[in-house]
DNA sequence: ATACATGCAAAATATTTGCAACGAA
DNA sequence: TTCGTTGCAAATATTTTGCATGTAT
């Protein structure tokens, strides 16, 4: 069993064949657009839906499987978070988990600001 | 005259009020979407538009005068890159001038990623 | 006087949502 | 069988654009 197939379950949501296909796409290029993700499976899977994309995307955000980006183009990207996925899965043996948010962010955001004279 | 004025003469954008009010109010207030710009502002300046608002954060944004975020709300949020502006004017008076681009973010990334272990 | 900038309303885009049908557990 | 998920189309929401008018230089 995959690695984001086994957050999906032990959170309690279902896996499903539409879940699998956007994963599998997002493994294969980075940084790809809802749209871009549903016209590159229209061929193969034709039964898989604009919004069901979008409203996979959130949840995967969410879970921290899948990250966002804004390269200021109107729309929003998304790539696999393999990193932050495999620091999940590393502080999952001693039960500590660290939970990446804007707080940790502007405290990293800080560091680099007295590192670098960069703000 | 202020920094964003001299900025704007500089590069042959014209000084308007409404542009002055934009900044005034960005100076105001950290992290302001297009819509609350335009609302706290239509009760002294209801001649401002909301496509002003636009077009000025565009602007503004292109010229290194203010930064936009990205809360996930679904909207952009803007800010006085006012620390950018001041590296902006240090720099001028030795004639070198950095750009900061995606490049630079990069390498800057690479550099936290390397001496926090975070990626 | 001459472009550039603005306001308005309409258009274009991206994303979300309601609901009946579907399918994983 | 049950309840989370999906697809479709319609609804929202944000941002952009065309064009006549205004105004900084």
């Amino acid at each position: 069993m995959l690695d984001f197939e086994r957050i999906l379950k032990d959170r309690g949501y279902r896996l499903t064949n539409q879940r699998r296909i956007i994963v599998h796409e997002l493994e294969g290029e980075r940084h790809l657009s809802a749209e871009e993700i549903y016209d590159r499976v229209q061929g193969e899977h034709p039964e898989l839906g604009l919004s069901t994309v979008y409203r996979t995307r959130d949840l995967l955000t969410e879970l921290g499987i899948v990250r966002k980006d804004d390269f200021g183009e109107g729309y929003s990207r998304y790539e696999l978070a393999t990193e932050r996925m495999h620091h999940h899965e590393r502080t999952e043996q001693c039960g500590k988990d660290i939970e990446f948010n804007e707080e940790l962010m502007e405290y990293l955001a800080l560091q680099v600001e007295r590192e670098t004279g960069f703000v």
